[in-house]
DNA sequence: GATGAATGAGATTTCATTCAT
DNA sequence: AATGAATGAAATCTCATTCAT
């Protein structure tokens, strides 16, 4: 899923351009891609409405280059994770992974839901392509953490890789929903607010994987 | 959340009600909130526009009353689970709770994905109502299942029920999505068609949390 | 070129119908098709942007619907010209048809120049179709009358038919044409206002065809 | 109607003066005035919007230039035929003119068109002016052509010149629309593609005018 | 109780034009 | 001299909602 054109808004001071975005991402986050106004963007930016479609052509070409830009976003910071850890254990993997998402996804918060508007909605154009570029990118990354940790001899043979990964993303995608999404443990307190827990589930979570997931 | 409205449209002959309800339910799960039309709806009903909103007053109320008709659908079939099945082991409820939750999308996809869109669309209104009863009853009906084994002697003290709950619901749940939305297992080949792989899906998931699972 | 849809619109009081097609019809033939406003129309109607949408549907509708309209009267005076002028010599036919069609000209400028925007406007929709519809509809009325005026002896075995009908079509249009068009005459003073001459330019173009067409 | 502005235009390079004329040209001859656009005239040619109007100042000067620029390459063209062709017979004028015409048309069919497109469009400004201004000039040519047929003997005193100019016109002007508009002579098959049949058909048309039209 | 005509605000998008660089 | 970013009015069209019949 290439950056699409958007041309002249390539040459913008980069200051604009940030708070174009910036609004952007959060009128759609918020209000999902039919409901969210260019109006209301317009109107917030303070700019003339002409200039945004100078920009982007069309709301679709506004949504996919806030989109491509947020994925782009989730992309460097997988990959900052692997780079600043290599060589460790995958409970310690999976932990800096759920807390540079963690992390992210409180910095971000409407990056996760656009991400989220994307599995409903058939109206957003190229959703398919969206959505399948962005599961393949999670899944193989969790997989390739499972792939290390296998020849470090930490999963036994046992351990299915794919299903394995499958839940993982599961489990760590959910928790990640509850950041981004009020009442999604409905009250449980299942979290505190200072992300200080994390270390119990990241234990439970790879305890799980190594001793309870066995080959097809 | 109660049932608001509607008077006028309870006195209707069942099967319209019915046609009515499942041609809304399609309008709103396939193009989120925002984006459903009452003059599609009314336009593929063949009925007047002035009908509909003598029975249902507002775009919101035809909303709130076709989505708390998803939930009472989904209540009576997890109802319907644990009438059927009591007094079996913990695996034994989770397969016939994910058995049946797999079953009732098969048979509602556009129900599952109304849920869905509650995720993340702040415009629908009363939004949080609906989403908190959902997930509360969701959690609750897990963690009962979950406590009934525990009395069983299925599972060690050190196991965190809230915890287990959470992990069951979002694998679970993720399962369920995979059914629904196109490419949530991102080609990985995880689930054949035909549902004869769910024994070894629960199979894991039980040993996870009865092996993996600690207090905090 | 049947009536295209338009259902709404039909239940309309007649009244209520003529205003909004002749407004309609003012608009497209003085600014043309692309020039042309739905606001201006809706403005000057006093009835809002909705209704003139429900009625038609699109710009095209529009267009379509009030062209088609304008195709049948002009049929409907033909038709009428020959209902009351069976059995006359050709002079008189073709005396008898440019008369109707200055007449008609005369009361409906307007449907007129909706003919001559459709030769030139590449981007009308439904051009061609519209076109060739007319022109076959004229070159073969005119034709017919000269089937007609060989039958009774009017004209001699060397004259060419189709040529003859192009050419009378081609004169009795430009003629026709002066009336609406400002400066078709280019200030020659060829038309006096009130038609008398009308008689002249009969008689010359039926000589001119008698005695100066001949057969390939 | 003198040629005003275009100082910039004046000093670009011929060639790209050729360019921009004939993209120009064909963008409202195929869309109309109102119909045409900067943008697309501009994308087409890859320049800046802004150099259009430094060159033309707004639509209606660019417009009144290309419209200037055309006839006075159909005055060429027809002063052209009258240097090559003095003291021939009536006919053989008509017969050139036809075919310069028709040649003309054939190369420029688009200047044609926007001669059309004047007839029907009350919205483009100084509509009445050019008009005029050619169907003066077409009508002039004709008339001087007759006038030196009567000098030479070969039109009899009854013929009246101006009703002979203009039926001349009316039916070499159809004769012209039939090359460039399709569907004018509705499947008639009255022209051959090779423009052979121009011979007889100015036999027909000089025979009409000198037996056929009277004086009033 | 059902209808569907009427509404006007608001949606996305295109337009000709200006002007600082 | 050329550029193209900025503009805002106006374009077509859809929307949820009202209400007289």
């Amino acid at each position: 899923m290439p950056l699409i054109a958007a041309e002249r808004f390539h040459n913008l001071p980069e200051e604009k351009k940030e708070r174009i975005l910036t609004v952007a991402s959060e009128e759609f986050s918020q209000k999902g891609y039919a409901g969210a106004s260019i109006n209301s963007i317009v109107g917030r930016l303070g700019i003339a409405k002409g200039s945004l479609f100078q920009y982007f052509g069309t709301k679709d070409g506004l949504f996919r280059f806030v989109f491509s830009r947020a994925l782009e976003r989730v992309k460097d910071n997988l990959r900052n994770v692997r780079d600043n850890a290599r060589r460790k254990e995958l409970s310690s993997h999976l932990h800096d992974t759920l807390l540079a998402g963690a992390w992210f996804i409180r910095k971000h918060p409407l990056l996760y839901r656009l991400y989220l508007q994307l599995l409903t909605d058939d109206t957003i154009p190229f959703r398919n392509d969206m959505l399948l570029a962005l599961r393949q990118y999670s899944l193989e990354y969790i997989r390739s953490l499972l792939e290390e940790a296998r020849e470090r001899g930490e999963l036994a043979d046992h351990v299915d890789l794919n299903r394995a990964a499958f839940m993982i993303d599961a489990v760590m995608d959910r928790f990640l929903q509850a950041q981004a999404v009020p009442y999604m443990d409905a009250g449980l307190g299942l979290f505190d607010g200072d992300m200080a827990s994390i270390q119990g589930w990241i234990k439970d979570l790879v305890q799980m994987i190594q001793k309870g997931v066995e080959k097809v």
